[in-house]
DNA sequence: CAGTATCCCCAGTGATACTG
DNA sequence: CAGTATCACTGGGGATACTG
């Protein structure tokens, strides 16, 4: 591991991308793609399908454990602990426990959680409003799979 | 289960939201959350980690099969073939095969992927922009839990 | 170079049971 | 209600070999 932690983050500049355009601040190309490093750490976690959900759902409200449940469609009792936990720990979650007999937990985003909703609720946004589009594509592949003249 | 999960996986016909609370403004925004549906398997296809970071480092430039493979660090050879396909099923990502000896191939963004990427590249851009921030909290919530006394 | 085909493993996940 | 603990299993995904 100490062989590839030194290795720049900036990708050279110097191989030219032919139709890339002209904007050559390129930030794509700056973010650490070694694997296990912070960010693909982050994002396998964030881009997880559980994660998502969750944050998505959690919005700026407050939720119960059972309500999580219920409303993340699937999602097994187990998954949405681990899940919840990872994310408190990743500081994008705040747990609430109160002290109450019949025990009640509250879950909501932190300000920090709060900002990737956005981001998440964009990429929500995205598939709701292009689902339709890729269904075509979708059909569209299948078909020209099934016509290997491409017609 | 046989249990009341009575949601039937099935297109969505309609906008009925089973058990969606009236009252809550939040909850009319919510979309379809049904294990299945359309959005949710296009979620989790976007949302994969492979998927995620070909789209990203694609951006608006053509990669080859082996580029992407180097570039994108850690996938092998048969997980960059399943995805590109999966994107190129999608809509998302353009195939271009060159009738060439050494074979060539060459892989860009569609139009839709595109819009994609701009989503993905915010998600990219939150991770990166809040890695400190995440890596504090696990150390606070490290440090929390090797103290249990620090309520 | 750019795949496809195969085998195979194990980590993520669900199911179940128990507890505070 | 909100977990924790345990077990069992599946399929995602890596490694390898072969092909056009």
């Amino acid at each position: 591991m100490e062989e590839g932690t030194s290795k720049s983050l900036t990708h050279p500049e110097g191989t030219d991308r032919p139709g890339c355009g002209p904007d050559d601040e390129y930030r794509a190309r700056q973010w650490d793609v070694r694997e296990g490093c912070e960010v693909r750490q982050i994002l396998d976690r964030v881009a997880d399908k559980w994660s998502l959900l969750a944050i998505a759902l959690l919005d700026c409200r407050e939720l119960r454990f059972t309500e999580l449940r219920r409303e993340i469609d699937g999602i097994s009792q187990r998954m949405l602990t681990v899940t919840l936990r990872q994310l408190e720990r990743d500081g994008l979650v705040r747990r609430t426990v109160h002290a109450v007999v019949p025990p009640r937990v509250d879950y909501a985003l932190t300000p920090l959680g709060a900002t990737l909703h956005e981001t998440i609720h964009a990429l929500v946004g995205w598939t709701e409003e292009h689902q339709d589009e890729i269904a075509a594509a979708r059909a569209a592949y299948d078909a020209r799979a099934r016509c290997p003249d491409g017609a």
